[in-house]
DNA sequence: AGTCGCATTAATCACTCGATTGATTTATTC
DNA sequence: GAATAAATCAATCGAGTGATTAATGCGACT
């Protein structure tokens, strides 16, 4: 079926070795030779499998990509908007995204490695992308934003596009920002371990989510 | 009073220099030849100037902080915690802040070279700390978290200094995060001047923050 | 005039960069 | 088993790196 071998060998060992310096130095704080050692191979298979340094970059960005995809896909499709439970599903659909996303973000933080340098790597590529593979960071990020608008579209019909995507932004913006400036939040609380505990992040992230998005189950008391 | 003159020329020059080509092409991809060509001058002042490549890098960050502290030294100071008009004026001076950090944050979209470089460059710091100039980033947030924390204490007592901090974080990061990924926004939406109108960016950023912290006054309808 | 000190320069140092080459090893096919 | 192709390697290329040096320009003070 799939062309089995054929040498997948010392490529996919470069892209794997290529994500872990590209992510701790950055491209241009990362040398082939560097990636190639770790690699236990030859700087000039960079050439040979990628086209060169450029290639292996965009290369390993979309390996990175393909392995994940896992927390929108996951999840439950919803029912039609007009459809009886659609609310209720939408409400769960958000919570469940939040959860999921916010998982991923934060148990890769450590761990493992791969896994944190993609992290890294995406949020360096999503706030400064490299002209070469920005095409495909979007292309990776649209079922992300598919999936949360048509929830917050049920959420909140009264809404028009234009609003309804800035609530999408501000609530992916808060897990992301929370994620990347986890390094500087240690350093402000004098306290290497912040979170300390992932359930407490979660919950506090889903509350000022639904809060801020304005649906009212989320208010403190809405019959008092 | 100050030392007039005294050569303060090729230096600022450079400094000058260093925090475009910093921020357009990061630390290793800019080289003291480029930087130092751009500010009129030799490479070798860099070593001359700063010790080397690095204080230079550092000596700009330090240029630019000190450059942008409007913001939040703009801002009045609140009463004290139990004073009469103390919730009030936290609201407002949470709003204030809000529109403050917001407005610096996009009025350098695109238009002084300068100041949109620092954006990046600050932003790229506080994601990816060089470890050199990471005291002087938490330094340089510091009176903008304890601003925020006070007024956030103010409008929930009833919440733990972790809670508060949480909050404070997510305010922040909603307006940090979605000044990052405009470009990655403007793809995604197919629109290159995307944000359209400052004025509902931050209406939407003060309504969704208030919202989120969970005070009653940001509800829609909070007695029917 | 002399000279001291700071600022500036061109030239150079040792080194690393990404890319390429040509030879060599390994796998595939007839 | 010879022939062909794919994969890998050590060695090298020119360009560019940050840092350093020695020479020079220039104003102030004596």
């Amino acid at each position: 079926m799939t062309p089995p071998a054929l040498s997948q060998d010392s490529r996919t060992r470069l892209i794997d070795s290529a994500i872990l310096h590209f992510a701790a130095k950055g491209f241009d704080g990362t040398g082939i030779r560097e990636i190639a050692k770790s690699a236990n191979t030859n700087s000039a298979m960079v050439a040979y499998h990628f086209c060169g340094k450029e290639g292996l970059y965009s290369e390993a960005l979309k390996a990175l990509f393909s392995r994940k995809v896992s927390p929108v896909s996951q999840l439950a499709s919803l029912p039609a908007p007009g459809a009886p439970g659609a609310r209720q599903a939408a409400l769960q659909g958000l919570q469940d995204y939040i959860r999921a996303f916010l998982t991923e973000l934060m148990t890769c933080d450590g761990q493992d490695p791969v896994d944190e340098a993609a992290m890294i790597l995406m949020a360096r590529e999503m706030q400064a992308p490299r002209p070469a593979s920005s095409a495909l960071l979007i292309e990776h990020l649209r079922p992300y934003v598919t999936h949360l608008t048509s929830c917050l579209q049920v959420l909140r019909p009264d809404l028009k596009e234009d609003q309804l995507f800035a609530m999408g932004v501000s609530i992916q913006g808060l897990m992301i920002h929370f994620r990347n400036s986890l390094g500087i939040l240690r350093l402000l609380r004098g306290n290497p371990a912040y979170p300390e505990d992932l359930a407490n992040v979660i919950q506090h992230h889903i509350d000022f989510s639904l809060r801020g998005l304005g649906v009212p189950e989320a208010f403190p008391s809405p019959r008092n």
